[in-house]
DNA sequence: TGTACATCAGTGAACGCGCGTTCACTGATGTAC
DNA sequence: TGTACATCAGTGAACGCGCGTTCACTGATGTAC
């Protein structure tokens, strides 16, 4: 009993000390990971660590996924600490818990945000853990209009009434796919902008991670972040 | 002299060769571009790939720097047909000069935008071609505010005076300093402005091509990306 | 509690590949007189 | 115009590495009777 316990332990040991090898290698190999330096590193003979991942790809498998429920439960933890009805905060909470991860871990954002890994295909099992943080704002967006805190438009066109651009049909219609699937009761407008700060929010932290600030953003990086939540938070109505 | 041409001829010749096969290649091997690859496709022998690029990386960075004019080229054009005045029309045709390229070209895309390449520097001969899409845009921004089409803060705060997000003072500094090098005439809140439609434009790009609208935007990503070029528009004051 | 058997982790050799870069060389092309 | 010499492109072998994956194996750990 115990003893099957500890052979399942030193087991489960070993499996996580190959995938922080194997993300400690991502920093400079890139998503070209070698299964042969990991065993290297590990101190074993390459062949042993097919008793644990039964190939390269399904390594990098098991990094994706850890990198994106790690990503999540960072992005959950952040916007859970915010008082419920305070929708801006927990936006806030919620970009900056994704950009402080990223920062924090660029090598593997580069993994799951980067460039796709050419001769790898993503199996279903990713599916769920890289939903979270889309989940997440799309809760956000459902809790806004459950309380009625968030209008078809959000504020902005609120102010300047029907000069929002309007949506093509083809977009209409997908949109409202997208909502009965994840989100049934945001109105389409709504979700579109929740998409567009989505896709900001995602490439303000691409863009300072992948060099695209240098020379230019450079002293106020988090300021700028912020400010760019902020601006998305008033085009979503927050 | 002819004869001097021809060998100069023939050299440029095979240089072009010689990056339209790697090129070629970054779509099924990514940035892990291989120099005998290259040869073998060639039909040459991998050492006589030297006489025309030092080293690998070398090759690289002409295949980058290619990329970055290419997609200069391309939304410059776009945008170049025009009509002056029409700032509204120069940014969609800028915007989806871009996105077309991309599309046409996802791998040579994902080498200029993607992940930065594990051990690879970009020189800093690559900065001119790189700023090229980057300076259309800072243009655009010049040109409306010299013939007064743009103010301050864009249509948007217009209708809503005063509620923009105000800029933090960090990023206020910063945002001045560039505008000092790249856009004088440009006041910092528009330039603010102009940096998050710039974001939000290669943001759908990149996401687009990394596969994260799939299973969600499907049938509508050319519609979904006009859309946002003409949120960003609106956010502008175009 | 003791023993026979099954499971499992890790080894080491091998297969069949790949890579970037250097170097001495051949032979063709171009240049200067 | 013809010849001697210099330049240049491309060869082929080599150096010293890397890789993923398979396979028969040893020896330790765990299980069932």
């Amino acid at each position: 009993m115990t003893a099957k316990n500890i052979r399942a332990r030193v087991r489960d040991e070993l499996t996580s000390e190959i995938k922080a090898i194997a993300r400690r290698q991502l920093a400079t190999e890139g998503a070209n990971l070698s299964l042969r330096a990991v065993a290297r590193e590990l101190g074993m003979v390459s062949s042993a660590v097919y008793r644990y991942f039964p190939s390269r790809d399904d390594l990098l498998t098991a990094l994706i996924i850890d990198c994106y429920d790690e990503l999540g439960t960072a992005a959950e933890t952040a916007e859970a600490a915010v008082d419920r009805a305070d929708l801006l905060g927990r936006w806030l909470a919620a970009g900056h818990g994704i950009r402080d991860w990223a920062l924090a871990n660029p090598a593997e954002y580069a993994l799951i945000y980067g460039s796709p890994v050419p001769g790898y295909k993503a199996p279903e099992t990713t599916i769920g853990p890289a939903a979270r943080t889309t989940d997440l704002i799309l809760t956000l967006l459902a809790d806004g209009v459950a309380t009625g805190a968030l209008t078809t438009g959000g504020a902005e066109p609120a102010a300047v009434a029907g000069h929002g651009s309007p949506l093509p049909v083809d977009l209409a219609a997908e949109l409202d796919r997208i909502a009965a699937l994840a989100c049934p009761t945001v109105p389409r407008e709504l979700l579109a902008r929740g998409i567009t700060a989505w896709i900001q929010l995602f490439g303000v932290v691409t863009f300072e991670l992948f060099g695209r600030f240098q020379n230019m953003i450079e002293d106020s990086r988090r300021s700028f972040f912020d400010h760019q939540l902020r601006v998305m938070a008033r085009h979503i109505g927050l």
